[in-house]
DNA sequence: ATAGTTCGAGAAAGCGGTTTCACGCGTGGT
DNA sequence: ACCACGCGTGAAACCGCTTTCTCGAACTAT
């Protein structure tokens, strides 16, 4: 096959040193008990060929690779990117890599993405996933060891971390009420997109109890563009605030409506939803609810690093978001 | 060793179809071509195993593993999230993953932590390093295929994309001396990190060519708690202008200043650098140099493909940010 | 009918480690 | 002086896949 990397093998320091790979083996795990001279001559042959084990010999050997995926709907979307950066953080800690993926460029390969993905490394964290529940449901026996961020599901086996949607945009719904406004629009999130389906679910929990409060939907999306492009509907509505699906379709929002020359708060109000870190930059800062994503990035990794040891992972959690009243949100004109 | 992880193996497909591992190999990768029936016949089965090759044994045989590392100082950072996300989207065109890792905890063992990393896939992007000029020299032959972002350096083979920080910042310099400020004030980034170095130079030469001009310079860092941290010192500076490390300190200062009761761009102006998507969306909105991150991982990818291919990769590029004139710099008090 | 090709498929040798198991040696008990 | 035991070390199997090489069967050419 000839194909050497050029980089010293096991057994090429085993020959320097006059030992058997065995021996090299144990002495670069710390598993050696003889004789310290010859581990000393090993050391330093191995320094001096540079000899540094290869990471997949050793996965392929011991059947493990230290590395787990996570799997999210737009790594370019800031509360997924806070989660990454935690979670990477986390399980660095314990000596694992994550290797990332983003399945918006085509949300219908979604499964195959992940047990792709899946089968590089020990686990997988799937973030959001835009599958349908009986996609999540028939993948998640082959995905585990899996977390599930934000997609509880009781048909699956799995730690799962979720946020409480459904009452905080009720909560977001009611800052509003209670700051008299009668008439509220809602901007969709992506179609089909679960979390978008319990804000919905949470809205008209909503409406039921405060028959006086009218919520109307524009379909939107998920980005500033999605904000942007729809703030002529908010406006011309009628509605005297706007739930937008997240921070980034708000702050989007919020511009468009500037541009136009709604006033916010004054002519209309404004909620977000996630807290991205920006939230409070924008003019005026973003009314929303706040997410801990670092803590959910963290968390998850807590769970899984009990999964892959075996342990008993702590039982799931649903993070109830923190109203964060900021500027954007007002009386209701009149 | 017994460590049966439960998933079929390659032998049992084979020893199920009645045919060797060989074959196996040869139809799941398409290089058969022999009798039809037998493709099917193992293809059957295969699907009735639920097989699917190991990721890890197939890098070991093949001596690739089809993934890369992208090392940052910091992956809380909108700009070197944005060529994570593009880097990423890229490469997965290419069937590649990325693994990320974030050196930020301790900036000392970034040598280590990088080795680490590239001994688990084919090839490192690695950007903005803190090291030192004289490690990242000795480091890079161990690493290659390497590619550099934001870190030129001739004594090293590997394609490198750069922002050209030094004339940029002189860009944004100018611009505020266009505006009749005389008294300007830097806040300085991380400690030791090129990319600063390269700012206090930019602003050297300016500082050289301008004479009437005099810019001070205040210890900062890169986020935006250190802008914030920094507000009552740029204050109490003298100065009319402030140009921030990046962006993210820049918002950080721009609401301590606010916090203080400075109007920005009356009492005082304020510049970024990065322009993140954000940027825009201040309050006011920030003059800032784009520097188009998307563009900076697409190509990191491009020079990357062409490395591991053998290829020879396109020719270094140094971008030249673009300045972006916003609201948060006007002309000088008085 | 026989020798020379061609072609399909399997045996086996890697890839670079880890780990079990066995072996040889020195020690201690009787 | 002999046997059991302990201990350090190496041989070899194994992780799961790819690929070269080889071999035998089928097929053409004489």
């Amino acid at each position: 096959m000839k194909r050497r990397t050029g980089a010293a093998t096991i057994a090429e320091v085993a020959a320097a040193a006059g030992v058997s790979p065995a021996t090299v083996s144990r002495v670069m795990n710390d598993r050696f008990l003889g004789d310290a001279s010859i581990a000393e001559r090993v050391r330093s042959v191995a320094i001096d060929l540079a000899y540094s084990p290869s990471h997949l010999a050793r996965s392929l050997a011991l059947g493990q690779t230290s590395a787990i995926a996570f799997v999210v709907p737009d790594l370019a979307n800031p509360a997924f990117q806070a989660m990454l950066s935690s979670l990477s953080k986390a399980a660095a800690k314990d000596g694992y890599r994550v290797l990332v993926a983003d399945s918006a460029e085509s949300p219908s390969d979604e499964p195959l993405l992940v047990s792709e993905i899946r089968r590089r490394c020990d686990a997988v964290v799937l973030c959001a996933p835009r599958m349908s529940d009986a996609e999540l449901v028939s993948l998640a026996g082959s995905l585990r060891p899996l977390v599930l961020i934000n997609r509880a599901n009781d048909q699956i086996d799995a730690p799962s971390l979720s946020i409480d949607y459904r009452s905080g945009i009720q909560d977001l719904a009611q800052h509003l009420a209670d700051l008299g406004h009668r008439h509220l629009v809602f901007i969709e999130g992506p179609e089909g997109s679960a979390s978008n389906r319990h804000r919905v679910d949470g809205l008209d929990d909503f409406q039921r109890r405060s028959p006086g409060v009218r919520i109307d939907r524009i379909p939107g999306g998920a980005t500033s563009e999605d904000g942007l492009a729809v703030a002529a509907r908010v406006r011309d509505s009628g509605a005297t605030a706007a739930l937008a699906f997240n921070d980034l379709v708000a702050i989007g929002l919020l511009n468009g409506l500037i541009n136009l020359g709604v006033r916010v708060p004054e002519d209309m109000s404004v909620t977000g939803f996630d807290d991205i870190p920006f939230a409070r930059y924008t003019t005026p800062p973003l009314t929303t609810l706040s997410v801990p994503h670092e803590e959910l990035g963290a968390q998850a990794w807590h769970r899984m690093r009990a999964l892959v040891s075996g342990e008993k992972p702590e039982p799931n959690v649903v993070f109830h978001p923190r109203l964060e009243v900021r500027g954007s949100t007002g009386p209701a004109p009149r």
